[in-house]
RNA sequence: GGCGGGAUAGCCAAGUGGUAAGGCAGAGGUCUGCAAAACCUCUAUUCACGGGUUCGAUUCCCGUUCCCGCCUCCA
């Protein structure tokens, strides 16, 4: 079956058909992270969201090609750059460098390119850019001195937001000395330098100063996956006016279409409310790490909800995915242990459960459906395994099974950490005084590794000593 | 005011014109020296409310209520 879509710039439903003719390379572009601060876990929200995307995408067979920004230039890292005295490259390397250890820590894919706005082969993409709007009549200097997109020169504008310009409320959010523009609606594509950017300029011909927001994605996008891609995402809050944007520049350059389907995430809420600083509910991933959770106990829940409706974040949810994971961990547990020795695997029902999985993942992402197929198998599994008629190669389909889904969804537990040596050594005395029925012996050995960090179990087959 | 998305058990959440997936929590059981874990079973006569279409609606249509988002640089 094929892969459907939610095309927010349609709002219907379409069938996915990439723009190779192959058939096989799929382009897409994701709005990446303002690198002024650590991100949040609502940005992680979207980036996860994208991580799904790429890896059931390649999961039926498609090479991804992706791209995502780095916006490492705007108000915000100027002012903190300044604040904290130091370069602003040097602001923005940090937190560069630790948004990449926040993808590692939640099993995100890497990107195929991470480009920098302020990289120079950008930079200069932009303004030749801006200099063609300007030749064409898509933009104009202002009395500011800045270059600023002339809307009602595209048509276009607001479609996919589906905003009619005309019947906009004013919201206040307008700066009132913006009134240099020929109409309150056209949007920087080049800043000019004033004071508060510090040495933070570059030179151009309309003068010192810094890209616009917008325009950094139509280059980098244009330049890496060239003038029409297949797929755009990112957050609900960049349909309007980020995307509208870009859509705006990148096809009054190109001259035609910009991309074919538009996806965005709904956002996350925590406990229920916005989450904001002031709320007291505003956590970065590092927050929840120091707290104790695990990247992919946070994966499992930002993951295991649809994008596109609004998610809630709780601790509860976090404990239920504790517990959810504990569950898969046991089965594949269980399931490796039986197979082991099965030279090939048999042709068992319950090995579909692959195909299953990603059949509920070709309905726009459908993962509550695609996890109910895992549970389901988990449970039927277990099931079928006390009966006594589930045989090694059975066991071996079904864990061939969940590699596949594993792929996607990236729920496999780390490998053990190796039992130190004098951990060990006390589980090996357990064991002796367990065959010995020295019970007393045995309670007071579990307690020195309790105490060591480790965490004793017992069952028939003997003891499992796993890290607390 | 405009546009859009929602309302399914204690919480999270699929889904279908034919009578409610799944996860967590909870209860019971199996196992166990104890503990823990694990596994199994059970848990919505009902899908915000009122009409309508239909043999039959949670699912389609109309209306109502409530919630949320966006409306010019927040994923």
């Amino acid at each position: 079956m094929a892969i459907r879509f939610l095309n927010t710039y349609t709002r219907a439903l379409e069938e996915f058909q990439p723009l190779d003719a192959a058939g096989k390379q799929v382009k897409i572009y994701t709005c990446g992270p303002t690198v002024y601060n650590y991100a949040h876990i609502g940005n992680f929200r979207a980036y996860l969201f994208e991580d799904l995307l790429q890896r059931h995408l390649e999961a039926r067979g498609y090479e991804v090609n992706r791209v995502m920004n780095l916006t490492d230039v705007d108000d915000k890292t100027i002012r903190g750059c300044r604040a904290a005295g130091i370069p602003l490259t040097q602001f923005t390397q940090k937190f560069k460098d630790a948004f990449f250890e926040d993808l590692k820590a939640l099993r995100i894919k890497p990107a195929t390119t991470y480009p920098s706005a302020t990289d120079p082969v950008y930079i200069a993409r932009m303004i030749a850019m801006i200099t063609q709007l300007i030749d064409n009549g898509y933009a104009y200097q202002a009395e500011d001195k800045s270059i600023y997109f002339r809307l009602n020169k595209f048509a276009d504008y607001g479609k996919l937001a589906h905003l009619n310009l005309e019947e906009l409320r004013p919201t206040g959010r307008i700066a009132n000395d913006e009134y240099e523009k020929e109409s309150v609606g056209d949007f920087a594509l080049w800043k000019a330098w004033d004071e508060a950017d510090g040495d933070v300029k570059w030179p151009s011909p309309w003068g010192q100063g810094r890209p616009g927001w917008h325009i950094e994605c139509s280059a980098m996008s244009t330049a890496l996956l060239g003038d029409e891609i297949d797929i755009h995402c990112g957050g609900v809050d960049n349909i309007f006016p980020h995307h509208e944007a870009e859509i705006a520049q990148a096809e009054c350059c190109t001259g035609h279409k910009f991309v074919r389907t538009w996806l965005h995430c709904a956002h996350l809420m925590v406990e229920g409310q916005k989450m904001s600083k002031s709320a007291g509910n505003f956590f970065t991933l590092r927050d929840l790490l120091d707290k104790g959770w695990t990247g992919r106990e946070i994966r499992y829940v930002l993951f295991s909800v649809n994008y596109r409706l609004p998610l809630n974040f709780t601790f509860e949810s976090l404990a239920a995915a504790r517990s959810a994971l504990g569950r898969i961990d046991a089965w594949v547990e269980r399931l490796a242990k039986e197979s082991a020795g099965a030279p090939q695997a048999s042709a068992h029902p319950l090995g579909e459960a692959a195909s299953r999985f990603a059949e509920a993942l070709d309905d726009d992402l459908n993962i509550s459906g695609a996890l109910g197929v895992l549970f389901e198998t988990i449970r039927e599994t277990n099931r079928t395994f006390d009966k006594g008629e589930l045989t090694p190669a059975d066991a071996k389909a079904i864990l061939a099974a969940w590699e596949k889904i594993n792929t996607v969804l990236q729920f496999q537990k780390d490998e053990a950490a190796a039992v130190p040596q004098d951990v060990q050594a006390l589980v090996d005395a357990r064991a002796a005084a367990r065959a010995a029925k020295n019970w007393a012996l045995s309670d007071e050995l579990r307690a020195k590794i309790d105490a060591a960090g480790w965490f004793v179990k017992d069952s028939k087959d003997g003891q499992t000593v796993t890290r607390k």
